[in-house]
This record gives C-alpha cells, sequence and structure tokens, in this order.
DNA sequence: CTTGATTTTTGGAGTCACTACAAGTTTACT
DNA sequence: AGTAAACTTGTAGTGACTCCAAAAATCAAG
C-alpha cells in the first residue's frame, strides 16, 4: 500500500459540487436568456442568480457563448459513434447512430429545440457553430481514415466527412424550423438521401418537366 | 427640369471620399494584423494608422471583424453567377464560374492567401464565416429553386446547397493549408467530384483491399 | 460665393465581456 | 491537527462597442 496510493475513489465531494455548480449555471442562464433575451442577460445577472461570483462564473465557463454550447449528449454521441463496426459503410453507421442517439434524448426535445433556437437567433451563438462542426469533422475523419486505410489528411476524405456534417447540420436547422414537428431522424435520413445520391447536381435542370418528385430516391 | 431633380450624376466627391477612407481602413488594418497578430491590434491603433478617430471607424465597419471579411470580390462573384444561363447544370455552372473567378484574382494571390489565414487562425473571424455560409447558400438555393422550379423552402433543395457549399470551402481551405500550391481550380473541381459521386459513402469500407486509389473516378 | 440643410467626424461618458492576480476560504490527505 | 492543493472572490484593468451631442465638411440653390 506504500505506493499503489488510491487516489480518488469516491469521486470526491469536490467533483460532485463542482458539476452541480457547474449545471446550476447553465440551468440559471438558459432559464434567463430565455426569459430576457441572450444578448440582454449579463454575467453579473448569471452570477447572482446562480449565487457564485461574477469572477466564478468564468472558472467553469471560458466564455458567455460556451454556457448555451456546452452539451452533455455530446460525448454519447462520440461513444456511440466508436462503437461501431470497424467495417460498417459510413452511411450505414451514421443513421443507427443518429436514430439511437433521437432515441436517447426523447424527453429532452423541448430543452434541444431552445436552445437551438438560440444557435439560430443569437449571431455569436450561430457563429461558434463553426468550431463545432470543424471538431466533428476531425471525428469523422478519423473514423473514415481507420476504414479506408488512407491518411487523415487525404483531402477526398475531408471533403467527404464535410459534406457529410453539412447534410446532417441542414436537417437540424430544418428541425428546429419545424419547431420538432417533422421527426429529426426522418430528416436526417433524407439529407444522406441527397448526399448519396450525388446531390443530383446535373438532374436539376432536367427535372422541369416532372416538378414535384422528391429527389431523393430510396437508393439504399 | 422642375421636378426631374437630376440627384447625384457624378457620384459626388462625398462618396468617392467614403470608398478611398473605408480602403484605407482595411489595408492599414490588415497591414497590422499581419505585422502584430489580430488580437494584438486594437482600433485605436488603426484608426490612428488610418488617420481617423476611433469613432470613425465604426461608421465605416460595424465590428473589428468585418475589416477582414469585407471583400471586393463577392459582387462579382455573384454577378458571375447570376449571367450563367438559366438551362445549365448545376455543376458545369459551378465549375465554369469558379474558373472565371480564379482568373479575375490572379494577382491578389498573395493578398487572398494572407486573408485566408487569419480566417483560419482566428477563432473570431472563423466563427465568423457561419453567417457567410449561411448567405451564400440562400444565393444557391435561389437559382437553384429558379431552374428546377421547387420552392425555396424545399428542404432537398437546401440540403443540396449546403452540401455544395461544404465542398467547395474544404477546398479552399486545403487550398491555404498548402499555401496556393495546388491550384484552387483544381481543387474545386476535386471537391465537386466527390459530391457528384454521392460521397462514396457505401463504398469506403470495401476499398479496403485496393487501399490507394483516388476515391474521385473521373465519373462525368 | 453665401447660406442653410445634410452628412460625416469626432470626443466623451458609459456598458459589458473578459483577464490577471493576490488574498481568502474550503476540501483532501497524512 | 496541520499542511498542501484546489476553489472562490474582489480589485483593477483592457478593449470592443454604443449613445449622443457638438463641430466640421460637403452639397444644393439662389
Amino acid at each position: 500500500m506504500a505506493s499503489v496510493k488510491a487516489t480518488k475513489q469516491t469521486v470526491g465531494l469536490r467533483e460532485r459540487k463542482k458539476q452541480k455548480t457547474r449545471e446550476s449555471i447553465q440551468r440559471m442562464a438558459l432559464r434567463l436568456f430565455e426569459k430576457q433575451g441572450y444578448q440582454e442577460t449579463t454575467i453579473e445577472q448569471i452570477a447572482a442568480a446562480a449565487e457564485i461570483s461574477p469572477s466564478t462564473f468564468f472558472n467553469y465557463f471560458p466564455t458567455k457563448e460556451d454556457v448555451v454550447l456546452f452539451d452533455a449528449y455530446d460525448p454519447v454521441a462520440i461513444r456511440m459513434f466508436l462503437e461501431r463496426p470497424k467495417d460498417e459503410p459510413l452511411n450505414v453507421g451514421l443513421r443507427k447512430v443518429l436514430e439511437s442517439l433521437a432515441a436517447t434524448f426523447e424527453g429532452d426535445e423541448r430543452m434541444l429545440l431552445a436552445r437551438g433556437r438560440f444557435f439560430l437567433e443569437v449571431p455569436e451563438l450561430r457563429a461558434r457553430m463553426w468550431d463545432e462542426v470543424e471538431r466533428t469533422q476531425s471525428l469523422i475523419v478519423e473514423m473514415l481514415a481507420e476504414r479506408s486505410g488512407r491518411r487523415p489528411e487525404d483531402f477526398e476524405l475531408r471533403v467527404t466527412a464535410r459534406i457529410v456534417i453539412a447534410a446532417l447540420l441542414e436537417a437540424s436547422k430544418e428541425w428546429m424550423r419545424s419547431n420538432g414537428r417533422t421527426g429529426l431522424v426522418a430528416l436526417t435520413n433524407r439529407a444522406l438521401d441527397v448526399v448519396e445520391s450525388g446531390a443530383r447536381l446535373s438532374a436539376v435542370t432536367r427535372t422541369k418537366a416532372r416538378n414535384r418528385r422528391r429527389p431523393s430516391a430510396p437508393h439504399r
């Protein structure tokens, strides 16, 4: 027992307390944002509501934006991804992951929509999403690299990843636009259909005659 | 001549002067950014270098970011787009426009690369790009809507537009990464190849055996 | 070229996000 | 209990950005 030194077996009071504070700050902040708007809410007010000092706020979130950005589901999604069989084609894996992910946050839909609205409406946040996209991209790139044996710097690989993300992003945007009425899974699937069909770039014009057809055939 | 009231035929001294000031501010700002970094340069310094007051700076650019964002080529690109024949498939039109666009700024490559680096390196700017993407998207969406007879709200249309932009964006990123050595036109074409091939989503895995093949077949 | 209206510039006072840091307080470990 | 480490807080800034009113430049018309 001399050198083993059992460090932190109970997760420690400290950690638990910290987690609680972080959640409290976020909850209070979102509540205020919803009530009076993002810009109109100051750090001071958030700190007051969460019963901490303004200084402390920055111990938990590097910027005001991060309060909205911070997402508990993030690690869940990543894990789901990584647990997929290595020899599964990306399109299949993606659809599966998205499906189970959607199932996971069944109940929190309201919260997710509210947060989503902020993203669409507050320029600062909308802008911030860029970095999130990049992070997701490198994740997908890594997966693709591993599965295809290419290097992660491979240009075509990167383009592929970015295309996929673009499609998924547009799907979530549509979801928010429709206020959650359209089913996120259905939307993401349709978006991926578009990708797989080569975005029908060359077909666009020719459709003029048979106008109203869906561009995404069942395909797979 | 009583009611016609010839308003502003010579573009007026005022307008010309304003344009000059705007350019001066931008040039000075970029110079300073390059020398000492974006964050490290204050509005005060820019104002001093451009021989205006800090207040005036904000008469010309709403934020510090906009100094970098402001792009003289923007309207050129838009015009080129709109001048394309209405019955031309998007993929063809895009490639053509990009080609002539690239020819247009032949000389300014150095400047473009420098600006591009800022975008990649300064988080504020990188983030800001989001809104630019959205603007471009609605442009493309409108084109597609007009050509295909669909409504601009059409989901598949929007996904398509976003996919295209994603691909082009990755191409410019690669261009900057390679410091302009790889030829922007070639890169954008390769990116569009990926789009047209359906991003090869299902193929990714199967390539394991014949590893090093390019994923973008000539295709078209 | 003078006059009066319209813009544009500028300074000043203020708000707010965010940083740096030192001093105080709480928790963890022996 | 006692000490080290982590956490909180207040203070004092910096710098982007807003609001506003006064001064200066530009313009249109007689």
